[in-house]
RNA sequence: GGGCCCGUAGCCCAGCACGGAUUAAGGCGUCGGCCUUCGGAGCCGGAGAACGUGGGUUCAAAUCCCACCGGGCCCGCCA
């Protein structure tokens, strides 16, 4: 026998017993809900239900007694996976499972379905497009951004093993200010060829050309507010330019040459703030020189990107060009349409979207978890110029997406959630209500350093590729320790995914709604409760199953008696519904959490009891199933993290 | 001023959505053990917790409700 779920079937079956029992001692008795739960301790057998200490009201019984009456009453024939049920802790009913039962079809449920074990399918798939990372083409990924494609690529593995046909998007933020700054930069130093990663040196372009424009706006501003000497100005500016000027001496220090072509070339401009405005505005024209220039600089970064994701192992399906929904004019369509909803005003010449309105009218308070006192901030469509805003870029973007998927997921970090409310609105507004309950905003909390927020203006960040190169140089010295034996190569390749998994690992294990302070050591924990950790575990399983030359051909798996080997039994078990869990609240951080203990108890057997020297040896066969069926569900946990399970490290 | 998120040992972190059992689960660090077996990136055992504070609901609260305190984020003709 094989089931995709083993443990659903032991659930089913003592809820079936359950209520019978119920329903021949107390017929009047409706029961609404009936949750078992998991006892604390392995004593109490594998599942219980309190329900006696809420029916004890009801029927005027002691909850002990209720409970024990429950227990003789309950149809022992029914019994197929439950070995017995028994009343404990003054109420409690608990179900023990036939462990030599339940061990046989978990196990073998593991073997014949391998890839697939825990993957429990959707029985409705959709098409989902799962947004993510999105980070604007400015400077390198830093740290708190990877965050990001971490979370992002591990929920689009997991609906995808669920049944889903997943797309992933990299929406690229190429209109607006900041590409223009670039550009300009640029432009200014004659286009040159890219020293290094592309996106580092345009990251340094950015950086030092924004910190240059930033001071001579400061400057211009001073000299106004001298003229109309108000004090309090001044000082207020002051401050602000003598911050950026000390930006400009870090900057400076860092990247002399740079530095000194930029402040040359940009001193020739009378008004460098002014040549960027022109050049963004021309952009959202789409003037052709405009277009070419920015289309190359955010290609460089892009570039740069696509090689730093791509060694963290996470690729796309498609890469989404905000800039081409300005030019193929899906922008102002779809600003004529919010424009013929009653929740469009006009402003000083300004568009605004009455989203408080929209809410009230299409009754969505309730739906989208809002106060009833909460008012809901309009939100600016259309500057006095004629520009658009990015929100209302990102409703053009949004309807395209419409057109292509049943269910959106969005990766933004929790900073955006009211930008995010008031797109879904948006679309509530455009009627696409059906289609808006399936947007769903993803928000993960920051990751900041200790001590200073990371500012890409100000170029203070840790970049993603450092940290895995970093990750990556201390795996090596490991590997060189452990395993002197091994060639060069193969040190190096073991290094890759051992410091690679190690930060994945570390970015996609603390709850997405937390906070996250970036430390080293956080990133470079290869001991317990690391990516390491599981993949050296799964490393161990594979080497035993190597060693023992031959596959288990008689066993016994009701020899399977140890505690250590029924919880792990239980625990592999228990993966199909940790999985749907993890999915359904998009919390990957589940399914490393439950690799994590999957490997502690897998190591507690391995040190405890012997697998190939067994006696007899029908147990020696169950055991090496055992380690065969841990060693693919570490393999499916990994997978879904996009960490690669190793066969020797 | 308003809204959202977070607050669990020295540090990090699970449990909270769906309230349950003696003993709140792990990791780092710390103290002490294990090279007799299949990989020591390991295993076993100590010590270490007013579950932010105060109320309330309940037979039962880390978990639900209210208020407060501390930290973060947002409330732009930025993205």
């Amino acid at each position: 026998m094989v089931s995709e779920n083993p443990f659903a079937i032991f659930r089913f079956e003592c809820k079936n017993v359950l209520e019978e029992a119920i329903k021949k001692l107390f017929p009047k008795v409706e029961i609404t809900r009936l949750a078992l739960e998991k006892p604390p301790n392995p004593d109490f057998g594998q599942l219980a239900s309190s329900l006696c200490f809420e029916l004890a009201k009801s029927v005027n019984e002691k909850p002990a007694v209720l409970a024990e009456r429950m227990v003789k009453t309950i149809d022992k024939s029914k019994f197929s996976l439950i070995e017995h049920a028994a009343s404990a802790g003054g109420g409690y009913i608990n179900f023990y499972v036939d462990f030599a039962k339940f061990s046989a079809l978990v196990i073998q449920s593991i073997g014949q379905l391998n890839k697939e074990y825990g993957f429990v399918k959707t029985e409705k798939p959709l098409k989902i497009i799962v947004e993510h990372t999105s980070v604007n083409p400015l400077h390198p990924i830093h740290i708190g951004q990877a965050r990001n494609p971490i979370l992002g690529d591990a929920i689009a593995n997991m609906f995808k093993a669920m049944g889903h046909k997943v797309s992933r998007h990299y929406y690229i933020d190429d209109v607006g200010r900041q590409t223009a700054v670039i550009a300009y930069g640029y432009k200014k130093l004659g286009k040159p060829k890219p020293e290094g990663k592309p996106d580092h040196f345009i990251g340094r372009i950015y950086t030092i050309t924004s910190c240059l424009i930033e001071i001579n706006r400061l400057k211009k501003e001073l000299e106004k507010a001298k003229k109309t000497a108000i004090n309090e100005e001044v000082t207020k500016i002051n401050r602000e330019l003598d911050e950026w000027m000390s930006v400009a001496v870090e900057l400076k220090g860092r990247f002399p040459e740079l530095f000194e072509k930029l402040l040359n070339e940009i001193s020739k401009d009378e008004d460098p703030e002014n040549e960027v405005n022109k050049l963004n505005q021309a952009y959202e024209e789409g003037e052709e020189a405009a277009k070419g220039l920015i289309r190359e600089v955010s290609e460089l970064c892009l570039q740069g990107f696509r090689e730093t994701l791509g060694r963290a192992g996470v690729f796309y399906d498609s890469w989404d060009w905000e800039s081409d929904f300005v030019w193929n004019n899906s922008v102002t369509e779809a600003l004529k349409k919010l424009k013929k909803t009653p929740y469009v005003f006009v402003l000083g010449g300004v568009l605004e979207f009455d989203a408080e309105k929209a809410v009230k009218e299409l009754n969505l308070k309730q739906k989208l978890g809002l106060r009833e006192d909460y008012e809901v901030p309009s939100l600016t469509l259309m500057r006095a110029d004629g520009t658009t805003l990015y929100t209302t870029r990102d409703i053009a973007y949004t309807l395209w997406k419409f057109e292509r998927a049943d269910k959106f997921i969005n990766v933004i970090g929790m900073e955006q959630t009211l930008a995010q409310l008031q797109l879904k609105i948006a679309l509530h507004a455009l009627g696409y209500g059906e289609k808006a309950d399936n947007f769903v905003h993803f928000a993960y909390n920051l990751v900041t350093l200790p001590g200073y927020k990371m500012s890409s203006r100000r170029g203070r960040y840790i970049t993603f590729d450092e940290v895995m190169d970093e990750a990556v140089e201390r795996a090596y010295k490991e590997v060189a320790k452990r395993s002197p034996q091994l060639s060069e190569n193969e040190k190096k390749k073991i290094a890759e995914f051992v410091g690679i998994g190690a930060v994945r690992y570390a970015l996609v294990e603390v709850d997405p709604s937390k906070p996250v302070v970036f430390t080293w050591d956080r990133v470079l924990n290869f001991e317990k409760n690391s990516a390491p950790y599981i993949q050296y575990t799964h490393a161990r399983a594979c080497s035993i199953l190597r060693k023992a030359e031959r596959k288990p051909e008689n066993p016994a798996y009701g020899l399977l008696k140890e505690r250590i080997e029924n919880q792990i039994v239980l625990d592999l078990a228990n993966f199909p519904e940790v999985f749907v869990e993890a999915t359904d609240f998009l919390k990957p951080n589940m399914i490393a959490d439950y690799a994590n203990t999957l490997s502690d108890k897998f190591n507690t057997f391995y040190n405890a009891l012997p697998v190939i020297k067994a006696e007899p040896k029908e147990l020696s066969d169950a055991r090496l199933a055992l380690v065969d069926a841990v060693r693919i569900v570490l393999r499916n946990t990994l997978n879904l993290l996009g960490i690669l399970a190793p066969e020797k490290m």
